[in-house]
DNA sequence: TACAATACTGACATATTTGTCACTATATGG
DNA sequence: CCATATAGTGACAAATATGTCAGTATTGTA
């Protein structure tokens, strides 16, 4: 398998999907619409208050050129956009479920770790 | 949820797991160890070609660090190392998994859009 | 006229990550 | 004595990612 992506060249569809949900923010941007959808900028800004508004809305350009969500703007004011996942990004799904199962788990290991060095 | 490690402070198991698995070649490291282990470091170079010794060798600190790996020393001329995944590395099967299978088919998805503007 | 709400953008600074180069150690075989 | 193989380390450069600050547009309302 070779895939040409953005100037770049993919071997295996494992790295081609790191490159696109690799951001800092966009498994958590993805979390949020498989919770809840569509959703306004302003609202998922509420939902991340961690991520500045110039850095949600470059990782959420950034998923939209990947085709991962789609955004739609209505002509009012004040103006109104709202993103959603597309069918693609939908099936991001079980990455996200098993993503935050593993981190779960392992923060309950490092919990374990910790006890054991407080009981000794 | 509250989580204090390595100086942060993770309000979810998302948020830890990706702190973990995020550098960039922390999943294909895994995803080797996953196929095949324990391993050298020459082997897993051989079978990363990409990554340099240097990067290689620090991610591979760092999982260590976060128990995910273990590396076991033998004192022998020329030296030998083994890397295996830890019990809790080995949890991150499903993790790579499905990031394996989503990249699949996203670059199916990809080459379906460029017939598309192929046949216009 | 000024302000509010929403969804941005541009320029720039800073931080973090990644990569490169040169270097070390060791015992064996030639 | 020299080269070889393996598994590193340190110092630094470069690239990339992220964050900050200020500014834009719209139009209904006070």
């Amino acid at each position: 398998m070779t895939i040409h992506y953005k100037e770049k060249t993919f071997f295996t569809g494992k790295d081609l999907a790191l490159s696109v949900i690799g951001g800092r923010w966009k498994i958590a941007i993805i979390w949020c619409l498989l919770q809840q959808s569509p959703l306004r900028l302003s609202e998922i800004q509420r939902k991340l208050p961690e991520v500045n508004q110039r850095m949600l809305i470059r990782q959420l350009r950034e998923l939209e050129e990947d085709k991962i969500i789609t955004r739609s703007v209505y002509p009012v004011v004040p103006p109104k956009v709202e993103y959603q996942l597309s069918e693609i990004g939908l099936l991001l799904e079980p990455v996200v479920t098993s993503i935050c199962d593993w981190g779960d788990n392992f923060a309950e290991f490092l919990e374990e770790d910790a006890d054991k060095i407080a009981v000794n």
